[in-house]
RNA sequence: GGGUCCUUAGCUCAGUUGGUUAGAGCGCUACGUUGACAUCGUAGAGGUCGAUGGUUCGAAUCCAUUAGGACCCACCA
């Protein structure tokens, strides 16, 4: 061992800076996160959701990337080509405005630039600071392929985007379309009915009353958005309603324009809605735009892309729309025409990236056909091929996709993929509209320019699992990849992004390669503040990880966003929670001290002996080990991590350092054998590889320090623990854990009668006739009552008497006497026994209640009534025994 | 208008196909620092599992109703 190593011994706390940075450097260097198929052993692939080129590490993704790296690392230790694939995705709009913004502090815009010169600004920022993320994951210990890392602009990416686009066109699932879409005033933009968020609100809803001159009549129609009467086009009423029955196929005059609209009768007015009638706006409501077409509606828009009032409103051109809305309002009620005004609650529709109210437009667009694409990707699911974690996330799938809306994929934005699509121009140099569009890749004749619009980001994400590894590439040895790699295992995402994303990747998966782009979906809960609210900037509410992992160390985030994620639900995440993280690595590296302080440098620790020639305490250890190694991989086929991790902790915590290590622990001054370090360095040893998924970091240090390793070999690439078959125990632990029970009694009444920590006690074992092989074992084991409950002259018999003046302590048809001289208080004695005596005959009388009930033994299963009558049978030896005491008490000290 | 989730100890939450004397971390109480760890140890207090009804031999767990909270979807002007 090396004088470095020495001193570290020596300190007490672990300090996690440089063994962090010394560990993550020695896996990359070894390329131990390579994923090769020349292996060719059987392949684990992750695809990670790739993150916001202008992104920051926040603890969505620390919590995210844990779970994927736990399993990356796991797998790979199973023995798994084990391939974690980063990327970074472009995020469109996102990155737009952050350079734009950008521009503007230079006192610059993008429209000053131009589109050439500001998408090559774009390609500057990204190149500078677009990895500044994926260095951040690095701090977290993520064992990512970073030899794999891919962008979705790379130069082979777009190649998958455009083929994507001409072959969905090809196949009819692309067309350009004339419709409303969901324009957003702030980024200038259409943007897809994901996108956008419905948010309720107190609003207002206006009567206005217009006239109908040819029946002498007017008729009242109700809005929450009254600038938007500017472009009606009619007024519709239910063709049942008796009231306006008279007024169908006639006139209204729509006042302020004096525009000349029809009456007519659709059944989508509700009747008992609003006033029964409805203002008919085909050029700024998709519902009105469906009436004007079976009508065959005029359709005016009244508004334009910045939301102001174009030329088509009369006097009130140039108004933003809400400044028009107040206009229009008075203009009305100076007319007369304002019947009346009601509150009214309303749903707005929000960008859910600016938050700007959206404005429906008319609009030429990119749209895909998505019904085609849904229904197998429903299948998918329905017939298990794809699995969801935690599996109720399927009803949410399900129907989204069942009611799943054509996707408008063309974007007015210049940071993007650039539609593939060809137009003539006119001699002007104008595009011809009288001739047809043609989709291409390549420019198809010199004097052609390509479409403006570039396509919404997710159409380049939803093929990150194929475009990622080569797809559409056709060399051999993309080829071979691809078919290597995928299908992949599984995805770990957030539920906000199952219908933007994970959906989407299943429908281009099924389309384009034919098969499913992973079995499992693991869908983890989001993280919140402490009081329950999304983390965000603005509320500034948001925990930095970067800034948790310097305070309490990359392994202890990510011990603690493990156990705090239960099966998908959101966590309530409060700074002080990384403590028990903390707490728990200081354990783990104080830990190898009780026997790492006794090994000789540079000697290898094997063991020589057989289970049967263990300790009683080594065997128990032994066995609760391998119990929780298979509990361990059951919970995480489950993808229960915060089980399985909650798991090691207690073994760790609460069986080896808390009993085993307290008994092998040598007397003062005294050395520890070799042979009780070997075992104990083999559990460790072990329980380091288990941890090692979840926490790195520390576990590679401390697997280097178990022995000496050879070059090239590290915990990260260890075999994971194979829980082997429960050797003959020959009871190890039922008398261990007897001895447990035992102990813990002694040192209750030890506290109970404050009986000072450095005076030893002398307790008497008295056990029924009958035992005399366990008072064998425990006399063999006295010294473990010594160390654990500071107890000298041990006394263990078959039905010895009650020492006078001593408390007692009753376990099954077991009874410990701990005798007390001077210091026992008769009365405090009583009133224990007391107590236990009447908490045993009320748990008596519950067992006892079942045992009578006729039904229950003849319908409970054997087992279940046996062990019933087992503890009533340990009741009754309990409560006589303790009566026994009760009696036995002298009436005074 | 549909749908999902949550309600368990003072706080934050686990709890698997129904059978545990219902668990953890923090906090609280008492005691304890001359060699693993005070980022610790030992002992302890603390819960009729939101409410009601049902199914069952047996319910924190399954069903129904209900109260409170969170979220998703939906064109009611």
């Amino acid at each position: 061992m090396s004088d470095s190593q020495k001193s570290d011994r020596t300190s007490k706390a672990y300090n996690p800076g440089e063994i962090e940075a010394k560990w993550y450097r020695f896996w990359e260097g070894n390329g131990f996160f390579r994923a090769d198929r020349s292996s060719r052993k059987k392949p684990h692939v992750i695809m990670m959701p790739p993150p916001n080129v202008t992104g920051a590490l926040h603890m969505g993704h620390a919590l995210q990337d844990t779970i994927q790296d736990a399993l990356t690392r796991m797998r790979r230790m199973q023995g798994y080509e084990s391939l974690w694939m980063p990327g970074k995705d472009h995020a469109g709009i996102a990155t737009q405005n952050v350079v734009a913004r950008a521009l503007e502090e230079e006192g610059s815009s993008r429209h000053a630039l131009g589109r050439e010169a500001f998408v090559a600004r774009i390609w500057e920022w990204v190149d500078e600071y677009g990895g500044r993320i994926l260095q951040q994951k690095r701090r977290l210990g993520d064992s990512c392929d970073w030899d794999r890392e891919r962008f979705t602009m790379d130069p082979g990416y777009v190649e998958a985007v455009q083929r994507v686009f001409v072959q969905l066109y090809e196949d009819g699932l692309i067309y350009r379309g004339h419709y409303l879409v969901n324009w957003c005033p702030v980024d200038q933009t259409a943007l897809s009915d994901e996108e956008v968020d419905n948010v309720e609100r107190d609003g207002d809803i206006w009567y206005i009353r217009y006239p109908v001159p040819e029946a002498d009549a007017h008729i009242t129609v109700a809005t929450t958005r009254p600038e938007t009467m500017l472009g009606d086009t009619a007024v519709a009423v239910h063709p049942d309603d008796e009231r306006y029955r008279h007024l169908v196929g006639k006139h209204a005059v729509l006042p302020l324009m004096n525009r000349k609209i029809p009456v007519v009768a659709d059944s989508y007015v509700k009747m008992d809605f609003g006033a029964g009638a409805l203002k008919v706006t085909p050029g700024h409501d998709k519902n009105d735009f469906e009436i004007g077409k079976r009508h065959n509606l005029d359709v005016i828009s009244v508004i334009n892309t910045h939301a102001a009032v174009n030329e088509h409103g009369g006097p009130y051109q140039g108004l933003d729309r809400f400044e028009a809305r107040e206009r229009v309002v008075a203009d009305l009620d100076a007319l007369g025409l304002l019947d009346r005004v009601e509150r009214h609650r309303v749903s707005v529709p929000v960008s859910h990236r600016s938050k700007a109210i959206i404005e429906p437009l008319l609009s030429r667009q990119w749209f895909v056909r998505m019904k085609p694409l849904a229904e197998p990707a429903i299948e998918a699911v329905r017939d298990g091929r794809i699995r969801f974690f935690p599996k109720r996330w399927e009803n949410e799938y399900f129907r989204w996709l069942e009611e799943i809306r054509d996707w408008c994929i063309s974007r007015q934005l210049w940071w993007g993929h650039r539609i593939p699509v060809w137009y003539y121009t006119t001699s002007a140099g104008e595009i011809d509209e009288s001739r047809d569009f043609v989709v291409s890749i390549e420019q198809p004749e010199p004097g052609m320019v390509q479409d403006n619009d570039v396509l919404d980001t997710w159409f380049s994400s939803w093929l990150f699992p194929f475009a990622t590894l080569g797809w559409p590439q056709s060399d051999k040895d993309t080829r071979a990849d691809l078919a290597y790699f995928h299908p992949t295992d599984v995805l770990v995402s957030g539920y906000d992004i199952l219908f933007f994303w994970i959906a989407r990747m299943i429908m281009s998966s099924l389309h384009f390669m034919g098969e499913i782009p992973y079995r499992d979906i693991f869908i983890t809960g989001m993280i919140k503040d402490k009081l329950g609210r999304w983390m965000s900037k603005s509320l500034g509410n948001g925990i930095d990880p970067i800034e948790m992992i310097e305070q309490y160390g990359s392994d202890a985030v990510r011990f603690s966003l493990t156990v705090l994620c239960a099966q998908g639900q959101d966590i309530k995440l409060d700074s002080s929670g990384f403590e028990m993280g903390r707490n728990f690595s200081n354990k783990i590296w104080n830990a190898f001290n009780v026997f790492g302080r006794f090994m000789e440098p540079g000697k290898d620790y094997r063991r020589q002996r057989e289970f049967q020639d263990l300790e009683l305490v080594e065997q128990w250890m032994l066995l609760r080990l391998h119990r929780t190694i298979e509990a361990v991989d059951r919970d995480i086929g489950r993808y229960r991590l915060n089980e399985a991790l909650g798991k090691i902790y207690t073994l760790f915590w609460g069986d080896y350092c808390d009993w085993y290590l307290e008994l092998i622990k040598p007397p003062f001054g005294e050395e520890m054998d070799e042979e009780t370090i070997a075992l104990a360095v083999e559990l460790y040893e072990t329980m380091v590889q288990l941890l090692h998924p979840f926490m790195p970091f520390i576990t590679e240090e401390l697997w280097h320090r178990l022995r000496q390793r050879s070059e090239g070999e590290a915990c990260i690439v260890s075999a994971w623990p194979v829980a082997s078959r429960a050797p003959a125990s020959d009871g190890a632990m039922e008398v261990f854990t007897l001895l447990q029970e035992m102990t813990t009694g002694i040192r209750n009444v030890r506290s109970r009668y404050r009986v000072a920590p450095g005076k030893s006690i002398a307790p008497v074992i008295n056990l029924p006739r009958g035992a005399d092989r366990l008072a064998v074992m425990l006399s063999d084991h006295q010294q473990y009552f010594a160390k654990l409950a500071n107890t000298s002259d041990l006394k263990i018999g078959i039905e010895l008497d009650k020492p006078d003046a001593s408390a007692s302590v009753v376990i099954r048809e077991y009874e410990v006497y701990v005798p007390l001289a001077d210091m026992v208080n008769l009365e405090a004695e009583r009133e224990r026994l007391l107590g236990e005596i009447n908490q045993k005959e009320a748990f008596l009388t519950r067992i006892r209640k079942k045992l009578d009930n006729a039904q229950f033994l003849s319908r409970a299963p054997a087992g279940v009534v046996e062990r019933e009558r087992q503890k009533e049978r340990d009741a009754v030896a309990e409560i006589t025994r303790l009566r026994g005491n009760l009696e036995e008490l002298p009436e005074h000290a």
